[in-house]
DNA sequence: GAGATAATGAACGTGATCGTATAATTGAAC
DNA sequence: GTTCAATTATACGATCACGTTCATTATCTC
């Protein structure tokens, strides 16, 4: 409801919220929230101190809302459309991409390590990150396998530890490695792996 | 060779150096690396600040000696014993359950977590940990696949990859989840959990 | 141009922690 | 008991970053 007032006065720029944020993300994934610097993120921005602390009350708030758009962003991609096609594989292949493609950007990956080491001291962050990704991926991962089990694409069996059976196969050793590595994730490789992942799956779990 | 040399005076207390080193484990992989405090360190391990600085030169010093000592216990746990029965399956099914167990202790997952996230200032420190850990692990059981193919155990394939395809069946997405969850990863439902992988793998590569 | 709010820049108080210096104490070997 | 390094308690300087204050400037609507 538009109670129609419009101020008189200089509106807020709505641009500078994203770019806080931006910088905010880097500084924060980079150097963990306790070694980011708020003059950093002003300066990286090209925002005043102060104006940060008008938006955002505390260091705390701030990384809260970094983290809680990073999330929202997450829970897009962790939707795994209906298959349309009989052509199970192909759909299988086909989500597996993008999960992989969306997990292989370096920003991502940031996201995740920090997440992982903040979480020891902010359960609730944890939570949230759990909530928005790998819970969400599993239960539509789950979905997916429960309607192939109806169709009788594949052989019954328990969906959700199938569902975790094929995200290891995608995964390997390649993201394990990819958190500790500097080069991070190659994510060429790893697209070239999902095929035979999911071939190994279907050997594994097919009629 | 010994000189003989028997100094007659107060010897460094060894015990201490290990306290320290448990002390600065805990602090540094719960709090991170920057927000680690030293006298937190000297205070729990009943030491005095100074005896820490006689020690280790620094923090880093400090930190660098944690990690060494985390990555030598690790190397000893990543070695597949040879196959001495003819039971394949109950060999791989040994091997994944002693990694499991190993990867599922509080203080590694601690570990792993904060070397990740640190990895991101200090890239040796996660190239340390790759050559200690997973990189050793994918090495062994690669050899481990490579002799059950030589043995006919499983059909002939691409070993290092095969590997991280058991690796991703062991863990599925338990070890994904136990990243981020306060409580850790579920030691008991991985055991129980690794049979059934090790059957799935075998499902896809064995003869 | 007037009014009003957003944003800036610079300075400050506060608290934490690294790393050092110093004097005093401990304790094993002789 | 003497010797002498190991160890301790304490204090200190330096640095750094959060969060605040305040005067000034920019920018929008009327």
């Amino acid at each position: 409801m538009d109670t129609g007032k419009r101020p008189r006065h200089r509106p807020v720029d709505l641009a500078k919220r994203e770019a806080i944020l931006d910088a905010a993300r880097h500084e924060f994934f980079t150097h963990g929230f306790a070694s980011a610097s708020i003059e950093t993120i002003a300066s990286v921005s090209d925002v005043s101190k102060v104006t940060i602390y008008n938006r955002f009350k505390t260091k705390e708030a701030l990384f809260a809302a970094v983290v809680d758009r990073e999330c929202t962003m997450m829970s897009a991609v962790f939707i795994a459309p209906d298959a349309t096609s009989t052509d199970f594989r192909a759909h299988l292949i086909a989500f597996g991409e993008t999960v992989v493609d969306f997990l292989t950007q370096p920003h991502v990956m940031r996201f995740e390590r920090r997440i992982g080491a903040e979480a020891e001291q902010r359960p609730e962050v944890g939570e949230l990150f759990l909530d928005a990704g790998p819970r969400r991926l599993r239960r539509e991962l789950t979905r997916l396998l429960e309607d192939a089990v109806a169709k009788g694409a594949i052989r019954h069996c328990d969906c959700a530890l199938a569902a975790g059976h094929l995200y290891g196969l995608i995964c390997g050793f390649d993201m394990f490695f990819a958190r500790f590595s500097e080069s991070g994730a190659d994510k060429h490789q790893l697209q070239k792996q999902v095929p035979d992942a999911v071939d190994r799956f279907l050997a594994a779990y097919g009629v």
